[in-house]
RNA sequence: GGCCCCAUCGUCUAACGGUUAGGACAGCGGGUUUUCAAUCCGUUAACCAGAGUUCGACUCUCUGUGGGGUCACCA
């Protein structure tokens, strides 16, 4: 049969409004897998046919934001195809085309009233508490179009239709549902409704993914469809994401943020696609991490949930954290560079880069946590204020378990000795920690054992709470800092 | 309000008539540890309600309730 030969063709049209957030992004994505898996194609298009709400500069943002997750689009805003530009704008003719048609079918007309008269039947409609339905105001006899005035669609045939979607099962809708509505706009510009069902028909769309927002006018586009004499598209209507207090759908004006800014705030992208697929899909058992080649081969329409789905950003941490796990020193460098403080990087302090990745590595979630590891005045890495300044060990003291202060101080007074002599050659976590160990080991539990040492050590070395072992922080310091900081810490006792 | 959609732990979800309703995040408890973080182990927690159908319903049907969506010359 043709059917099965046919190519699998999906597309995300976004409107360049704006940025994209997550509810957007899982669109493309589902749409984006599909093809993928089926060896069809997606299209990006973009959906500019509205000139007022148009933001400068969304168009770059939408491609940026899916490149950065990894979907491409084989057609674009920046590769036509075979059938023209992916800009709607840019395609105006085949708009005008596809009414005149219908002009010419009878199934167009131009529309008689101001927007003052409309907005007056809508209120009259509103008072006797009815729906308003502008095919009541139909005329009888049409006007010639002339292309300047607003152009409405003469609905058909008015009736109950049912359709079906992959994602929701058979679906139906009444009469109400159906309206003239508006094709062409007094701007010259098509509306949505119009527009999108001329560009899927042009450019061989076989499966619409979009939000179940659509699910209401869906008889409309039917009864479209049945004018323009064409067979719909497969309908997946994708379930809504929510607020995380699942009060409503995630919308820009509920906080929904950039998907940029996961970016920028260190968010893999590998996880973030990861876990957008699974809101609102999940292909059955306790597998939770999928590659993108795991989730093109494991994607299903069938397996698309038909409730919403609440989007948790703490499961997305956790996630990526998983995802850290996985990547190489080189990659987690990469990627941790804009968060680690200026003077490592530039290499003005003692402190070894590559000793300190692995420490990183194990302790964040989002790279954007790098930067609270570090000491609070941002000078120094893991180190002491300068002496100049004031001491700015955070939170807790030197002062261990409630130990008392002096028997601390003549403790790390000890360890330095100990530190002192091992050779600056061998300055390893290794052998510091060989140096101070049978010390802090031999303190009495009464005494706070060899946590009344190594506490006072970690934090004099580190000005962290949260701080790696002294040993390790030893080694990356170096034997010459690591002493001054210990001299330094005994001067605050 | 009309029309439409949805409904399993707090959250993401598994289950496709027969399970002690499973997993994960978060939470809680504990082990380890250099009182944190990390890690390991354990654990609390759900089928919206009521009728049917059936030998048997989370799973099927109906009704109710709750939530969401939509009623533009916006997409």
């Amino acid at each position: 049969m043709a059917e099965n030969t046919q190519k699998v063709v999906t597309r995300f049209a976004p409107s360049p409004t704006g940025f994209m957030h997550i509810g957007g992004v899982r669109t493309a994505l589902f749409a984006y897998l599909w093809a993928t898996k089926t060896g069809g194609t997606f299209i990006l298009r973009i959906e500019d046919t509205d000139k007022a709400r148009e933001v400068e500069g969304s168009i770059q943002q939408i491609q940026d934001s899916l490149k950065w997750l990894g979907i491409e689009w084989k057609y674009g805003p920046d590769k036509p195809g075979p059938f023209g530009s992916c800009i709607q704008s840019q395609r105006l003719d085949t708009y005008r085309e596809a009414a005149q048609k219908l002009v010419d079918k009878g199934l167009a007309y131009p529309d008689p009233f101001t927007t003052e008269q409309i907005e007056e039947f809508r209120k009259k409609a509103e008072a006797e508490k009815r729906p308003f339905l502008f095919r009541d105001y139909r005329p009888e006899t049409f006007e010639k179009w002339d292309g300047k005035q607003p152009l409405r669609f003469k609905t058909p045939e008015i009736k109950r239709y049912k359709w079906h979607d992959v994602v929701r099962g058979d679906l139906e809708a009444g009469e109400e549902a159906l309206d003239d509505f508006i094709l062409i706009k007094g701007d010259g510009y098509p509306t949505y409704n119009f527009a999108h069902i001329v560009d899927d028909l042009n450019m061989g769309v076989t499966h619409i993914f979009r939000g179940d927002e659509f699910i209401s006018s869906t008889p409309r586009f039917l009864s479209l469809y049945d004018g323009l004499g064409i067979t719909p598209p497969v309908f997946a209507s994708l379930p809504p994401i929510l607020r995380d207090d699942r009060t409503k759908k995630l919308g820009k004006r509920d906080g929904a943020k950039d998907i940029l800014d996961y970016k920028s705030e260190g968010y893999l992208p590998e996880a973030m696609m990861n876990f957008l697929a699974l809101i609102g899909w999940n292909p059955g058992g306790d597998k939770e991490i999928f590659s993108r080649d795991e989730l093109v081969q494991a994607f299903v329409l069938e397996k698309i949930q038909k409730g919403g789905g609440a989007f948790n950003e703490e499961k997305l941490a956790w996630m990526n954290k998983e995802y850290i796990s996985k990547i190489s020193d080189e990659q987690f460098f990469e990627h941790a560079k804009p968060f680690i403080p200026a003077v490592l990087l530039e290499g003005k302090t003692p402190v070894k880069l590559d000793k300190i990745i692995p420490l990183l590595r194990e302790k964040i979630h989002v790279f954007s946590e790098i930067p609270a590891l570090f000491a609070p005045d941002g000078e120094l890495a893991f180190a002491l204020p300068s002496s100049a300044g004031a001491p700015a060990y955070e939170g807790k003291s030197l002062v261990w378990k409630g130990t008392d202060p002096s028997s601390i101080k003549s403790n790390l007074q000890k360890a330095l000795e100990l530190i002192s002599a091992v050779a600056p050659e061998n300055f390893t976590a290794e052998n510091v920690k060989a140096a101070v160990w049978d010390f802090a080991a031999a303190i009495p539990k009464e005494s706070g054992g060899k946590g009344a040492v190594l506490w006072p050590m970690r934090y004099a070395l580190s000005g962290k709470e949260k701080s790696p072992d002294p040993f390790v922080l030893s080694e990356i310091l170096g034997k010459e800092e690591t002493l001054s900081r210990l001299t330094h810490a005994l001067s605050l006792l």
